[in-house]
DNA sequence: GTCTGAGCTGGACGTAGTGTCCAGCGCGTG
DNA sequence: CACGCGCTGGACACTACGTCCAGCTCAGAC
């Protein structure tokens, strides 16, 4: 308690107001202390980590993070971090509700209201294409300085998505991409031979 | 272009540096003037305004919103407005990015990593052929009954969902409409001749 | 600097799939 | 019965696909 509470006050105090921090005794199963508490618990209440058996802690000690569901409808997201010498368990509970509305705040201003009337698909391969590549663009950089590794992985995903089975995708791609029409079947051929 | 323009550069100006505004002359398919262009069209070129004659106007007469992709894989959200005496469209495109980038840094934050499936249509247009020829089969009657008009109404379906844009359609289609490929080829000659 | 190999390129080439054409055939109609 | 419409299977030219290869560039090793 003396070791981890400053520890646990930190990250409180760093995400305050939405964020509760809970540590636990596991071997008394009961609540050592709760910072900011939103969840209704309080020190000395029963900590009731069964539930905690059905997930498996990583290398490093740690659970999560997973969702929870507090009764009145708030959601969570949860880490969970199992202490050694002395042994304690440390619980925070993100609330997720305001971010997930300014998440939809943010979507809904920007994003239109109909995304695809009817998935007509002549034209609209295209589209997806432009789609698979901007997003890899988005998350890779631009395209010029992507290198092999960046190229099959986007082909990958165009193949296993199927644009390949539509007629002139080939070169469009390639386009895309900014490579030559022979390297995508290169990249392609390498693939595939892998994956079998 | 003196009517309307104050009104386009208000539009650009509230929303700078993030939306275009384009103001078009559709009798001569030019481009009168761009405020904040990051699209990379300029006064004068051609406007391509082909491809809204697929979306319908709202009673408004306002087009949308609807998505775009750039080339560089910038993703948009624009609307069109047609205006009347003098004939002019003015297209806002919003650059949805920054607003999708803040949107999924909040839900990273807040949400459990959670994998997105990709919809893919290599199977699908397989059963998108068995799924129309099917409706129209329990509206018409079966297959063997048909004469050319449903014939004609289905490749019809067929064709503007764009299913000939995919390789080896044009066969699979004969075998469920149970005609010889050359019977298809016949009809959509029919059809597209007679559409334009 | 030179060497070397990996990777991309443009072009050539064989093949699969596309789209057109036509002689032939069944079938309903005048 | 002759006629014509519509479908058929086959032939054909052509486009697009997928493969192959010599040559180029460039980065890293020596």
């Amino acid at each position: 308690m003396e070791r981890y509470g400053p520890a646990c006050a930190a990250v409180a105090a760093l995400l305050s107001p939405h964020a509760e921090v809970v540590l636990h005794d596991p071997a008394e199963d009961v609540v050592l202390a709760v910072w900011n508490p939103f969840s209704g618990r309080a020190a000395g209440d029963p900590s009731l980590l069964g539930e905690l058996d059905e997930l498996e802690p990583g290398a490093d000690g740690v659970l999560g993070p997973y969702p929870k569901v507090l009764a009145d409808g708030r959601t969570l997201t949860s880490v969970t971090a199992l202490l050694r010498e002395p042994d304690a368990v440390m619980c925070v509970n993100l609330d997720r509700g305001p971010f997930e509305q300014a998440a939809a705040l943010l979507s809904a201003f920007a994003a239109p209201a109909r995304p695809r009337p009817e998935p007509l698909f002549e034209h609209d391969w295209f589209d997806r294409v432009n789609g698979v590549v901007g997003s890899a663009v988005r998350q890779r950089g631009p395209v010029q300085r992507w290198g092999k590794a960046e190229r099959l992985a986007v082909l990958s995903e165009l193949d296993s998505a199927g644009v390949f089975a539509v007629r002139r995708a080939a070169p469009e791609v390639a386009r895309a991409l900014q490579v030559s029409r022979s390297t995508v079947y290169a990249l392609l051929a390498e693939l595939r031979g892998e994956k079998s």
